[in-house]
DNA sequence: GATGAATGAGGGTTCATTCAT
DNA sequence: TATGAATGAACCCTCATTCAT
């Protein structure tokens, strides 16, 4: 295993060519020939290396998945707040994202395509992925600041937003002006709506024993252009 | 759908087996000879009728498009309380997804590839789909029963979220008992995760006036980064 | 047989465009279904009216050499003077390749492709075609004003001239300007052409023993390279 | 031609047999099937080295064209006398159309689709070209043995019969016995066709003064070509 | 006679993969 | 290990031709 001096080893450059073919056009999209130039090799070396181009992907898509479980592990125990965890949560879901902008897009094309090729070594990481979020919902209602609620629901709550979000940037931009009398900001950052989003799904998540109010009419009143 | 089942026009059969196609495996891996086997019908035949295989996915395309922005302008004006339009919307979509399991994934997809082929015919469709979530906030806050939030933003969350649990559900199924242990169903229903999404974003957009109580992240958006 | 009353016969307008289209592209490179288009007339009914594509080439082919025939006959016995009658012979082919640029480009790919289908019936064509030259050439040897000569070759060497120079036109076009500074003028008309050629073979062939003037061989000196 | 026969360059090969196939049936007529065939390589080892059908009709073309303007050169540069360089040209053009029938057939078909195809870099053999034949008349002219005229209708008068001339064989050979009685005799060689040419344009191009007689349409020509 | 629709047989091109060097 | 060259199996698309109306 004698790497290269110069620069990162031959594999981890193929996989992050890979990443970024099979996430602008998907699987089948996905050209070998395209993957190895982008990677600076030869395409025989790039079979030596790697085997063929389904193997490739499996092994894309599990070094992305480890990436998705760390982060959102670490931000899940990032605090003792579970509220503040929630928004933790999506604000680190949401950096990763911007800077891996091909993550979104593998892994609803996997999901897309049947989860076909996902193989069974993802299993520990969707453990650890679906893990951080029950362990928020499970503290926050045992310190009675948050209701029962299915972690699946609120992890796709969140992720998923924010997946698709991140998903339709290119959608979105395109047609940012053709909205903006309608009073929708079609481009506003990730991030910034990584922030709404736990804020909403924190208050969302509130118990209803809260009390029985909900006082309608004093704070919204005037438009919706300000904070 | 009117039609007798064998009497249907070709074009309609083409235009229903492509989107099956596209659905299953995206643009490029799909086969119009594939597409037009599954549609009964001479590949020279598909070909006549439908031009090329991008004009296809472009009819196809915006054809659910329309579809998808007709089901959610039918739910927003669906009553006069927009936190009840707001559940409607999500029970609305998850309907339309149920019925058309090939609309999320094709969404998806495209939006993946960069919103490459959307034609500019879609623009119309796309600002009756954001119109919807827009009117019903709008009235939400006029009369004060909902705090001022980027439609952008909450029709993410509400269709994102849909969008990605409609699309794992093979994904989901087939880790579902390796998580079942966690307390986490993965298999329920996409309706039932529509209504807890209604449920979910309708209280998290209530007014911060809610009072005194709830006293968790009265802050409204500046306070998530930390305790 | 009752035609449509407003415009030439459906058959002349399918012969029309075939023979144009013919020309431009060549048998294999030419589509029924251009032809059927630029005739103005389904698909189908060109089909209903000549058969098939073969058939069509042949009859777009013998009426063309029919027209070179006539004409070339028509010149041959314009005058008493073999002499001039060459002449006339040279621009009476400009005249024709002048109006029916497709012509010289059909005989050549029909040439050039073996004469592969030719068909029987432009025997006669053929016949009247070489019988021109050679009834000039009889005469003019008979006459004392030409040298024996194989028609053949002055044959070629009239029409094979003004056929490529016909023919070359777009490329000489396109390079005109860059041999301009040569003293080569690609771009002088086709009749211009004519007129040299007719002079050129005129002269070529006068007696050797036309008298003792035009200085046979003399003024060249080293004169190794003819009789 | 300097390899063994068998392990010519696999290019080499290709181009060959593209050049037959082009020939024979021109471009649209060409399958790329039968030419990989025809050059013992497997099809997509045909694309791998020449990129497309296109790209290898323009080399071959461009390898042709060299042919020619190369065998032109060498001709024209032959002696000191014009008139015998002509005959020269003459005689080695034969000779080149001879040892490759296909160059004439691919010359015109290229001319007669409209130089579609012709690539830029043709342009320096096109000077090449036409240069010989311009050379030969200015030197003629110089020492007095030819009158003035437009190397292009020279050059024309030359390369257009013999090309005609060569293509017109099949179509020769097939009617040959058909006008036999007629004097004519179609099946002569194309050698001697070149020789009869160089002589009948020698004596052709003599200049006028020669003495004084037989001033034959002397109009047409003195326009343009003269210095 | 005319027309829209259909069809089988390719035709050009690409692509994942392998092999010899 | 690395690379240029090769290959077979598709894949998208076209085209001459026919058929039902």
């Amino acid at each position: 295993m004698v790497e290269s001096e110069e620069s990162t080893s031959v594999l981890a450059r193929i996989l992050d060519a890979a990443a970024e073919e099979f996430g602008r056009v998907g699987f089948s999209g996905a050209k070998v020939d395209a993957i190895a130039r982008r990677a600076g090799v030869n395409k025989a070396a790039l079979y030596y290396h790697v085997g063929n181009k389904e193997k490739l992907y499996e092994t894309v898509l599990l070094q992305l998945f480890a990436q998705v479980a760390g982060t959102l592990e670490q931000a899940a125990k990032a605090g003792p707040d579970p509220v503040a965890a929630l928004s933790a949560l999506a604000s680190a879901m949401a950096g990763l994202f911007s800077r891996l902008p091909v993550l979104p897009r593998i892994m609803t094309m996997e999901m897309a395509s049947g989860a076909r090729t996902m193989p069974l070594a993802a299993l520990a990481e969707f453990r650890r992925i679906f893990g951080a979020t029950r362990d928020i919902l499970r503290q926050g209602q045992e310190t009675g600041v948050m209701r029962p609620a299915n972690p699946a629901f609120v992890h796709m709550a969140l992720v998923g937003t924010l997946v698709v979000y991140s998903l339709s940037e290119p959608l979105r931009r395109r047609f940012a002006d053709a909205v903006q009398e309608m009073d929708v900001r079609l481009d506003a950052p990730l991030a910034e709506a990584a922030a709404f989003l736990g804020d909403l799904i924190g208050r969302g998540l509130r118990p209803d024993a809260a009390v029985g109010e909900t006082p309608v009419n004093t704070a919204g009143t005037e438009g919706h252009g300000d904070a």
